[in-house]
DNA sequence: CAGACTAGTTTGCAATATAGACTAGTATGT
DNA sequence: ACATACTAGTCTATATTGCAAACTAGTCTG
């Protein structure tokens, strides 16, 4: 390896960075539903602090990208959001924090 | 602690991500003056494979937060832009990074 | 049946990120 | 001498986000 890489040779893993993961409010969404497998819309709002238009756009931006499932139902006539990560959600999301974990393993920070 | 806490701990640490680093065109940039101390213009174009334009902009992006200096000076009559981290952007890299390395070490992923 | 609450979606706005056009000058080829 | 190409950026325009307030639709309660 050459001289200049040294130190920098992990630095073009942050090209590829996948960003419907990195955004902090999603990273947060994914991580609550990484831990706990399914959640409903509520449980989620109040654990991230986030709006409800907020938390229902980025919800449809994980769904989008195939990371969430979206399923809706009645609980005795209250509609409600159960939100879980999907196969590839699961995937992406561990591949993403072994990314992160050895960009910053790496680096001299 | 909770039951309900445990494994998500340290997820508000996400909440409170500095967003000026977080954007991996600045994380990359960062991370390249991290290593080197001090580099132009040129060089972090074509190491970031940025454009131009967007990289002029994060860099100024990264000025106005105090974590970069922009020192611009003349070699046998070409321009040339010279950037370094400030101790502030040091610091803010540093805790960024450790903060970072905490919330993925926690993580079950 | 009016008011308040649950559960979300739609809309609008402000901030970002990105690329392309533009500026200003230098070196090189003919 | 003049044009072409390169260095070194900045400025401007656009497209995409992230975010919150307003709105929808229906249920519960006094």
């Amino acid at each position: 390896m050459a001289a200049e890489e040294k130190g920098t040779k992990n630095l073009t893993a942050i090209t590829d960075i996948d960003r419907v993961i990195h955004e902090p409010a999603r990273l947060l969404i994914l991580s609550y539903l990484y831990v706990v497998e399914s959640a409903d819309f509520l449980f989620l709002l109040r654990q991230t602090n986030l709006t409800k238009g907020n938390l229902s756009s980025h919800l449809m931006k994980l769904e989008k990208a195939g990371y969430v499932n979206i399923k809706k139902k009645f609980v005795e006539k209250i509609p409600r959001t159960l939100l879980s990560l999907t196969k590839e959600g699961r995937k992406a999301f561990h591949e993403y924090s072994q990314r992160m974990k050895k960009i910053f393993k790496e680096l001299p920070g």
